[in-house]
DNA sequence: ACCTGAACACCGTTCAAGT
DNA sequence: ACCTGAACACCGTTCAAGT
């Protein structure tokens, strides 16, 4: 074929065929040149459009960070509130791509979305009073807490039978085959459950709360 | 060579290799054929220990989950206790494997280290007078929490460049190329601010706090 | 500028052949 | 039982050749 007069390929298209695959069958299914036949070029045509592979996994990240919603920090309400909505859509934009998180936590890189997040939380929170150097632990831990949530499920991590879980080597473990079965459930009671917790339990550490020592804050 | 009159190859030396390999170079390092290299055989050779690479990472998942420490649940101490030297020696366990983390994070399966974790941490809370659905939950949100965090550094996340933080993007950010130079204080200070969190708000939500309905209990 | 096929150094896994 | 080399169908990436 050679170069065609209207360009076969763009970057948005390799992007959302990428996501696409990678949702369908795995990180491990997304190889150049699978991805090359599923758009309907030879593989190498994608080196036109980006310089490595890991490119295109930066690209595809950052769409997927592209839905992560911040703006209630944006509208000035309580950090809780901020706080809340914040997480819960991170998880759910992370959480709709679970194959893509190992690489997403990576970091935000040099990823614009993924900063443009960083940046709303972060100033959010420290727009709310929290010292700089503990809005930046904040941020990490949500950070921990949804990647950690949307990276794998925990009841489908346990299997669907009952002769695994022999009670003389697990005695409390009777009821974990039917974990799988509740798959929803207990993921999102665990998350609900536990940013709750983690809300709550940061309260008691905002130094409103906290006799004012004359600034130790430090970043 | 073909057969020696002493194996060059066990279990044991196979899952110590992949282990190192995985450490030094990452997952995708870990080959058969670089991992054979390392171990001074030819490919095929593994394939008379373990069925498949994927067992390979079995047993060394299993391996790093056996360090994990429970003792605290099984002397009987408040719940508080347990779960906090839980979650930090789960996250030492886990931290110093990273690379291993988001195949680990996929579950215990059939693996015996993990299984008897998931067991003594679960019986420990129920013991402690937490309902089983939400002592469920309680174990899915710290191996949520434990994974993040171990699964990669919030602050390396971040790009050691001034320049990569224009302020008109990035008003809040402008410190942010620093966090890389302090990457332990700042993931440690938010796994512990974000662990002491969960575990306050975790107390409010314990059902000895709560006036008692009769027998909502479920799982 | 944007596609192609050929080529290079890699993969995981199977299998017949050796002792 | 436990190792080997050869073979199969894959990888990511480079590059000269086409239009």
């Amino acid at each position: 074929m050679a170069r065609p007069r209207k360009p076969l390929l763009s970057r948005e298209r390799i992007v959302t065929t990428a996501l696409a695959l990678i949702d369908a069958e795995g990180l491990p299914a997304l190889s150049t040149r699978r991805l090359a036949a599923e758009l309907g070029v030879s593989g190498p045509s994608l080196y036109n459009h980006f310089t490595t592979k890991d490119e295109i996994l930066d690209a595809v990240a950052d769409t997927v960070m592209a839905k992560v919603d911040v703006s209630t920090f944006q509208a000035g309400g309580s950090w809780r509130a901020g706080l809340l909505d914040w997480a819960r859509s991170y998880r759910a934009a992370l959480a709709a791509h679970p194959h893509i998180v190992p690489f997403l936590a990576q970091g935000p890189g040099r990823r614009p979305a993924a900063l443009k997040m960083a940046d709303a939380a972060f100033g959010g929170m420290v727009e709310a009073g929290w010292p700089p150097a503990q809005a930046t632990r904040i941020c990490a831990m949500v950070r921990y807490f949804v990647a950690g949530s949307a990276l794998g499920s925990f009841a489908r991590g346990f299997v669907d039978d009952p002769g695994a879980y022999d009670p003389a080597d697990y005695p409390h473990l009777g009821q974990a085959h039917l974990l799988p079965e509740h798959q929803r459930q207990v993921d999102e009671g665990a998350f609900e459950d536990g940013l709750r917790a983690l809300v709550d339990g940061l309260a008691l550490q905002h130094p409103a709360r906290l006799p004012q020592p004359d600034r130790i804050q430090q970043r």
